[in-house]
DNA sequence: CAGACGTGGTG
DNA sequence: TCACCAAGTCT
């Protein structure tokens, strides 16, 4: 079987024979591919901590956290953030602080706010019931086109397809046709997908539409997957016209830069501190969460960081140095810190994980041993060696 | 419609 | 090291 890639030299003159313009599934095809992917779901679906629960908080929680986002990194955060927040009114009821912290780590925060608001809204103005069609869930804040979808299906069996990364790269596969972004091209897959989803089910205690849904991201998700498709145990291989071929556009090119960062610490009677940075309410990247200061390289030039990590966030791939600067002595690095004073503040080490801290920094201060993974202990290798 | 928005795993 | 990219949404 081919693996996946990109084609930058496709010609324009492709077509070898004149196909019809519509190549999907038949509907024989439509029904063997329902039936063996049901199956197959059957036996073959994992076990995650949002499968099998009836309430539609909880369902509609985790497709926000899963929007663009694995698994694993859902997995680490969801029961803790049902924990804090077990409803829709103790979620609206919090601060939105508290919220981001809670978020911290899973990246994209505008869901966490967005997240926040909707239930704000929906305590507010709905008596506190989460709508129940796709089309009222579309207009909460932070819910679009897959995620009414996903919540309608699962939480409240309506039958209504959803289109996610998994879906489209199944259904292309499946049908043969080129990945093109195009309204045309996201129509056929629309249509693809809705002509596969079951009706609602009668039976109580049954959900095709729901299942079904989730069925076709699982195959995405563990079979078909973006790079080396496991063709040879896929539920649908009889009826697909690929088996693993699947053209894609090139896509945008990564930048590097390098940063710095200063880790200063000092004891106090409570416990020990850390200086961090709130960034600006306005910026457009995680705006108002706290980081470590942010050094100019020029003011690094000439001493060894004791701590180097890379860390991506979109397009660019940052080589991050946190320096450190010890209690009182050691004021030069202390005053190469561009920031004004009063988005400078000290932070109690046990308090951190109250903090609606940027990743990165969330990352440094737990690699270096200030912050455990619950949050609770007294910072140790504070002085670790350079790498 | 293109670009912005985070992070961590993978090969 | 580097590129790719995962259960998208908003502007």
């Amino acid at each position: 079987m081919a693996s996946h890639r990109s084609s930058p030299d496709l010609k324009p003159e492709q077509p070898l024979l004149p196909v019809a313009l519509d190549p999907g599934l038949n509907h024989a095809e439509a029904m063997v591919f329902r039936r063996h992917l049901a199956a197959w779901y059957l036996r073959h679906a994992r076990e995650l901590p949002w499968r099998g629960v009836s309430d539609a908080y909880r369902t509609w929680v985790s497709e926000i956290m899963l929007q663009q986002t694995r698994v694993a990194a859902v997995i680490d955060h969801y029961d803790r953030f049902l924990r804090l927040f077990p409803t829709v009114v103790a979620l609206a009821l919090a601060p939105e602080a508290d919220v981001l912290a809670a978020w911290s780590g899973l990246g994209y925060y505008r869901r966490a706010r967005m997240l926040h608001k909707a239930a704000q809204f929906i305590v507010e103005t709905l008596n506190g019931a989460i709508p129940e069609s796709s089309a009222e869930l579309r207009k909460l804040p932070g819910v679009g086109e897959y995620t009414s979808a996903a919540i309608a299906s699962i939480a409240f069996g309506e039958s209504i397809a959803v289109v996610d990364g998994n879906v489209e790269r199944v259904l292309l596969r499946v049908t043969g046709r080129p990945e093109e972004a195009t309204a045309a091209g996201r129509a056929f897959i629309q249509r693809q997908a809705a002509a596969l989803v079951p009706h609602k089910a009668r039976t109580p205690g049954k959900n095709a539409p729901g299942d079904h849904n989730q069925a076709m991201m699982e195959l995405g998700a563990t079979i078909c997957l973006p790079r080396a498709p496991l063709c040879l145990h896929c539920p649908v291989f009889d009826v697909c016209r690929t088996r693993g071929e699947h053209l894609t556009p090139p896509r945008a090119k990564q930048r590097s830069e390098t940063v710095a960062f200063l880790l200063s610490t000092r004891k106090k009677a409570q416990g020990v501190e850390v200086l961090l940075e709130q960034r600006d309410h306005a910026a457009s990247l995680m705006a108002g969460m706290y980081e470590l200061p942010p050094l100019p390289l020029d003011a690094v030039e000439d001493r060894e960081p004791i701590l180097r990590l890379r860390h991506s966030i979109t397009n660019t791939n940052y080589y991050v140095e946190i320096y450190a600067a010890e209690g009182t002595h050691d004021r030069r690095l202390r005053r190469a810190v561009p920031a004004s004073k009063d988005v400078l503040s000290w932070q109690r080490v046990a308090r951190l994980h109250e903090l609606p801290l940027t990743g990165l920094a969330r990352k440094v201060l737990h690699r270096i041993d200030v912050l455990s993974v619950g949050g609770l202990n007294t910072p140790r290798n504070i002085h670790v060696a350079a790498p």
